[in-house]
DNA sequence: TGCCACGCCCTTTTT
DNA sequence: GGGCGTGGCA
């Protein structure tokens, strides 16, 4: 029986199991978070004997909630869990409007508008208002948008101060009645409207819902933001079983309106909880563990735990100088191969950075080695320019009144219909504050449109009306393909016939098997496969969400590692103004802060090995950056670590020299540990370089710095990756299509995937993907 | 109307 | 480096 499982025998999750009302658990790093919430769960249908479909489990993503899934299926069996409600934030919320969202106005064909829809609707609204687009950027007045729906406020309870504020309380206005006409919520309304429903004493629903859930119990509690903890209040305000965890040190999400104050504060909202504190860590080694705490303990406000792990020393931690992004990339791809060759699975491992523009090189780097990757993150598969045309299409089709997307489609591909056009249908709409789709309607009311444009408006017109009647009986795999056919787009593509275009008809191709998925898991759960359900699990999904379990390295932001592990970890990019990131504006200490919480959930992902790397410069976003090590590194305890510099790091350009001191003919490592005041540890001010040491004759002890030439002689790297057997100049490929070739060059197509320009027989000189080609 | 080329802009993290 | 908008040209 369930209750005989090792796992629900585990400590950790025994302290908390049995504990009713409000109860919140700070759970360190690695200490079985996640086990925390699915064995009280268990318990609580196993024991306790709450009705399953009476539980409310919230994660913050898909990922976290289909893998807390999957252990309560393992535990209750698959009969009970399905009845559980285990889901994200939103996804939770969207299901609860899906039944009770017309209480409050809203259709039950709602779309989801993402990050773009949502700037397409701003910038339409800057147009109506006469703002100038450069003066009130669409992603700021989006941005403060977000902010205050976030806390809560619409436009009218903004509070004001500049001129701008005016300004984006009309544009904030203005958005929400175009939302409201297309039938569509953003992402902060799905959290919003359900709390309305919850808090407006006149409507049933809300009291339907409360006393639907018993129990509430919520994931990574610290990254709740203010309008997600109403709803968690509003959801147990009589049951009051309302259980958090979380991990205060882990808050990373502040900029996106997460408030640690939730659990920093939980107490004093609810005086009479139960705090847990779960301190031991089963996931790293010793080394990895104290190093964590050195990173996180500067920080200046956290509640006060100790981690402790009762796991062996381990490996010391590697510290590695590389001269620029390229040696650093090559650096890793060798460890990479190393250690795979010493038997660690791929899957085991895992690269992180800051931000996303620094996966490119590495990328490159992993390619040109033969070394299975996969990329988390970056560009979305449901971003992609054709993908989002697709989706449009679809989601007209449900909502004929999203304006975002008709006006999307309403010209792809080019059947005609103008600038020109557009423009006069879309005032028409406007000054009748109808959704375009109305005005095409009634398109022969619009008087300055001609006889042609009327006409093809009709066509397209005639077009979706089809297609929509087809829509209400066929399966939406079946919809999809027709319509690509039916309105053109497919054959456009095809008759494009470029390497860029292929692509595009791949990515389709990949969304029509996406939905065979989906269709697949609504029968095997018994429904009938919808079209709407379908769109708002793309709505909802991140690409965390897509990471599939293969043998290969996985490549992520440090955002996107959070509440996942691995046996090897590569910390790349650790030099100061890259981690902690600087980005435009100077950013305040609330933001150090944060960039600290990062750091620490970045070291605490790695179980055994992990190697922190930093350059000396790095070409990011068009431009050069000289760096200095990160105060991260600055902070780990000299006996966990080791450090080492590249080849090509010890012996810098001549460029540097003037820079640093070329006297000792090394590149410059001011990386002497000090103890830095609290001044100087919270501020973004640059620091003062430290003088370096002359370096020690070294041998690999811990806490020692040395230049290990014969290890990491890559002096040749570049010319080594090009001896691995992949394509480049002159190689000799086999296409499809086109047969053998030659390759002309090697360069990056528009997708940001690598193409190149081969010669064909027959063909003439063709730009083809490389993953369409094989070596001949 | 549609296509192409140029130039300008920005540049974090994501449900 | 790259995405997007604009402007000129067919």
């Amino acid at each position: 029986m369930a209750l005989e499982d090792a796992e629900l025998n585990a400590p950790q999750a025994q302290a908390v199991a049995h504990v009713k009302g409000p109860l919140l658990v700070f759970a360190g790093a690695g200490s079985g978070k996640t086990r925390v919430i699915t064995y009280r769960v268990a318990n609580l249908v196993a024991c306790e004997r709450v009705p399953p479909y009476r539980i409310l489990a919230v994660t913050f993503t898909n990922k976290a909630a289909g893998e807390m899934r999957h252990r309560l299926e393992g535990l209750l069996g698959e009969d009970v869990a399905k009845d559980l409600w285990v889901g994200t934030f939103h996804a939770t919320c969207a299901k609860l409007l899906r039944r009770h969202g017309e209480a409050i106005g809203l259709p039950k064909s709602f779309v989801i508008y993402d990050t773009q829809d949502q700037k397409a609707v701003v910038t339409r609204v800057l147009r109506e208002l006469d703002l100038d687009e450069r003066r009130y950027p669409p992603r700021t007045a989006l941005a403060r948008i977000h902010a205050e729906k976030q806390e809560g406020r619409g436009p009218d309870e903004m509070e004001t101060g500049s001129y701008l504020d005016e300004a984006v309380v009309k544009i904030f206005a203005r958005y929400e009645e175009h939302l409201k006409s297309a039938g569509a919520v953003d992402f902060e309304d799905l959290i919003g409207r359900v709390v309305k429903l919850l808090e407006d004493p006149a409507l049933p629903e809300g009291d339907t819902i409360r006393r639907r859930f018993e129990h509430v119990l919520v994931d990574e509690f610290q990254d709740t933001n203010a309008m997600q903890y109403r709803l968690l209040r509003a959801l147990a305000k009589d049951h009051k079983n309302l259980c958090v965890v979380g991990d205060d040190d882990q808050s990373i999400y502040r900029w996106r309106g997460a408030d640690v104050r939730n659990i920093r504060g939980f107490k004093k909202d609810f005086p009479d909880a139960e705090v847990v504190k779960l301190e031991q860590n089963y996931r790293s080694t010793a080394r990895i563990v104290k190093s964590a705490l050195a990173v996180i303990a500067p920080s200046r406000e956290r509640v006060p735990k100790d981690l402790w792990t009762a796991n062996p020393e381990g490996d010391a931690i590697e510290v590695v100088a590389a001269r620029d992004e390229h040696d650093e990339a090559a650096l890793v791809t060798r460890q990479i191969r190393e250690a795979r060759e010493a038997g660690t699975s791929l899957r085991e491992i895992a690269v992180f950075y800051r931000v996303h523009a620094q996966s490119r090189v590495l990328e490159e780097a992993l390619r040109v080695a033969n070394l299975p990757y996969q990329i988390v993150g970056g560009t979305k598969f449901y971003e992609r320019a054709e993908v989002k045309d697709a989706l449009a299409y679809l989601r007209v089709l449900v909502n004929p009144r999203s304006d975002v997307d008709l006006l999307r489609i309403v010209n792809t591909p080019p059947r005609g219909i103008g600038a020109t056009t557009i423009e006069r249908l879309v005032a028409f709409a406007g000054a009748r504050r109808i959704p375009v789709h109305d005005a095409i309607d009634r398109v022969d009311e619009v008087d300055d449109l001609g006889a042609a444009p009327k006409k093809k408006l009709a066509a397209l017109r005639d077009l979706l009306a089809r297609l929509r009647t087809q829509a209400e009986h066929d399966a939406p795999s079946i919809v999809l393909v027709d319509l690509l056919d039916a309105t053109g787009y497919r054959e456009a593509l095809r008759t494009e016939d470029s390497a860029e275009a292929d692509a595009r008809l791949e990515n389709l191709a990949e969304l029509v098997g996406s939905i065979h998925d989906y269709e697949a898991e609504a029968r095997a759960a018994g429904e009938t496969p919808a079209l709407t359900a379908f769109l708002e699990r793309v709505s909802l999904q991140s690409d965390i969400d897509q990471m599939k379990d293969e043998a290969r390295v996985t490549m992520m932001t440090v955002h996107g590692a959070k509440g996942l592990e691995f046996e090897r970890v590569f910390l790349t990019g650790m030099e100061e103004e890259m981690f902690p990131y600087r980005g435009m504006e100077p950013g305040g200490d609330e933001e150090m802060e944060e960039e600290r919480r990062l750091a620490y959930v970045a070291i605490t992902r790695a179980r055994r090995r992990l190697v922190m790397t930093h350059t000396s410069t790095r070409q990011i976003f068009g431009t050069t950056r000289w760096g200095r090590p990160s105060r991260f590194i600055r902070d780990l305890p000299a006996e966990s670590i080791v450090q080492r510099a590249t080849h090509a790091a010890a012996i810098p350009a001549e460029r540097f020299i003037d820079r640093a001191s070329s006297s000792r003919g090394l590149a410059p490592m001011p990386w002497t540990r000090s103890r830095q005041t609290d001044a100087s540890r919270s501020s973004w001010r640059p620091e003062r370089p430290e003088p370096s040491p002359s370096p020690p004759p070294s041998g690999v002890k811990a806490g020692e710095r040395y230049v290990d030439r014969d290890f990491f002689d890559d002096s040749g790297a570049h010319g080594a990756m090009d001896d691995e057997g992949s394509i480049r100049r002159g190689a000799r490929v086999l296409h499809n299509r086109f047969g053998e070739g030659e390759v002309r060059r090697v360069e990056t197509a528009n997708l940001g995937e690598p193409a190149v320009v081969a010669f064909f027989p027959g063909w003439g000189e063709k730009k083809v993907l490389a993953r369409f080609l094989k070596l001949a």
